[in-house]
DNA sequence: AGAATGACAGGAA
DNA sequence: GTTCCTGCCATTC
């Protein structure tokens, strides 16, 4: 039995995961695609704070910025643990900035 | 109730 | 190509 929502958000929350939970190994998406995969899109605000405050087991290192560049500050912890995280599964960081040139997952963006 | 904050995005400079 | 500013939404003070 699925536990009530206390509210909408929690609703989509749920979502959210699932969609970040079916992101490829070695591949990445931007907040707004997942909050698009989710349903709800225009909410890639509410996909960070899903990230946030989830207690939820998720890929959250596979989701980055639109530009490809990740959400945390350089000088953060987060940041190089999810920077560790991605190139053990093969993604190519340059600058900072996650390259993504798999002409697949280049559709999947869209 | 109003103002401030945040793991963002898109357009302009 | 990068950097800065504004808009959105939900939560928190």
């Amino acid at each position: 039995m699925a536990a009530l929502p206390a509210s909408a958000s929690e609703l989509h929350a749920s979502q959210i995961c699932l969609a970040i939970r079916a992101i490829p190994r070695g591949a990445t998406r931007s907040y707004a695609a997942v909050a698009r995969a989710a349903g709800i899109p225009g909410r890639a605000r509410l996909v960070a704070r899903v990230l946030a405050r989830t207690d939820q087991i998720v890929p959250w290192h596979r989701v980055v910025r639109a530009d490809g560049r990740i959400a945390f500050p350089t000088d953060s912890a987060h940041f190089v643990e999810q920077i560790e995280k991605l190139r053990s599964e093969g993604v190519v960081l340059k600058n900072g900035k996650v390259v993504r040139s798999n002409s697949l997952d280049a559709r999947l963006w869209g």
